[in-house]
DNA sequence: AAAGCATCTTGACAGTGTTAGGTTGGATCG
DNA sequence: CGATCCAACCTAACACTGTCAAGATGCTTT
């Protein structure tokens, strides 16, 4: 008696082959990503991601053990690209200021260019919480993309040409700076901002003198 | 037959007597915004605020609309407080670059002693955005605040102390520049700051450095 | 052809925000 | 005083969420 199941709506997406369980991994979190980018960390559900990615719910739970490990890894591969994006960059011949604007300005174009990787990196409430007992081992790479800016800090700060402060705490506020104009830049569309390309110029100019020497 | 319902567990508040909805409506808000800074925004269901009042979690919605518009009433009211806590200032006599630190000083020290509701206000993912519609009418807590910092900024401005930049700008770049610190600070705390006091002062000196002209 | 196991499924659970409808009891009025 | 009214509050139920348990499927290797 049992009917024929109507099936129809959620078009499944075909079994993979035997070794091919990290394809769907990489599938879930591309859509993971994307949707995230369109509805919000907290819009997305997990039945949503398993249905864009043509797999039944529980699935995902056979490549991660959680809806937030799927987040964390979306932010740990954020940082990846960020680090990657402050690691290529060699400055033009120019002044230190405007190597520093320079060198800012991946970081602020980066976090502009990818607004779903930064929000997930570095917007999303209590992401650097609950951690204590598995530290120290692997670089996370939160600390390794600050690692990245500190060094370049550091090689200015050599230069001579930087007031004279820690370069430590330095490189804390250059990173507090940029990070307040990406991060409201991204969570307040809305706000009449000015315009964007003055602004961004400004702001890195500014963060730039309060740093150098020569004003 | 009905036996004695067992009753116990949630201890429930006594009802509230004709006109006094108000008060719940406070006490709502109340226990929200302590839960909220306890286990953050999405870690409070409106069950557990409702317990928390000592009342049955349906009631909940004779005040608000919806779990949404208690966060924006905490929202709204968070800015208030900023608002007032930034006209409360008064400059005590100094250079003008000191002035522009000792003000900034109160928008920084506003979000460390009032985490929760700067939590509330700046950090919350599209909390600005989807209200085209009741726009203009009432100047809403959050553009009101910024306000108060351009007006402050202007008023620095006409002294001619400040760089020839468009006031509009300098005014967005400080704020993104104290926001950035205020809540990077707030939330991640695990991260190894360097000593607090020395680096918000550096981070002022720094944004106070590269508006002002004599740095 | 058989075995093994990665891949994926259905079914169920407690918890969430929200709505519908009914009860209670203090304030008000005749 | 007693009747009425309605603000304050409740229980029951809905569709949805993340997660777990148990089993089916079918490619790959022997």
């Amino acid at each position: 008696m049992a009917r024929q199941p109507t099936r129809t709506s959620v078009s499944r997406s075909p079994r993979k082959r035997k070794g091919q369980g990290g394809e769907r991994r990489e599938e879930i979190l591309g859509a993971a990503l994307r949707l995230i980018g369109e509805r919000g960390v907290h819009g997305v559900s997990t039945r949503q991601i398993a249905e864009a990615v043509g797999i039944s719910q529980p699935s995902l739970y056979a490549y991660f053990p959680s809806r937030d490990a799927i987040v964390e890894e979306l932010h740990d591969r954020a940082f990846v690209l960020l680090v990657q994006a402050l690691d290529r960059f060699v400055p033009t011949p120019g002044t230190p200021l405007e190597q520093a604007v320079e060198y800012l300005r991946v970081y602020v174009d980066f976090g502009l260019n990818n607004p779903d990787a930064y929000r997930v990196a570095f917007m999303i409430e209590g992401a650097g919480k609950p951690k204590p007992p598995t530290d120290e081992s692997p670089p996370k790479p939160a600390l390794q993309a600050f690692n990245s800016l500190r060094a370049a800090i550091w090689a200015l700060h050599e230069s001579g040409r930087v007031r004279d402060q820690d370069p430590e705490v330095i490189s804390q506020s250059l990173w507090a700076g940029v990070h307040g104009l990406v991060s409201l830049l991204i969570a307040r569309p809305q706000f009449p901002w000015a315009e964007r390309e003055a602004l961004i110029r400004t702001h890195l100019t500014m963060l730039a003198h309060g740093v150098l020497k020569d004003a």
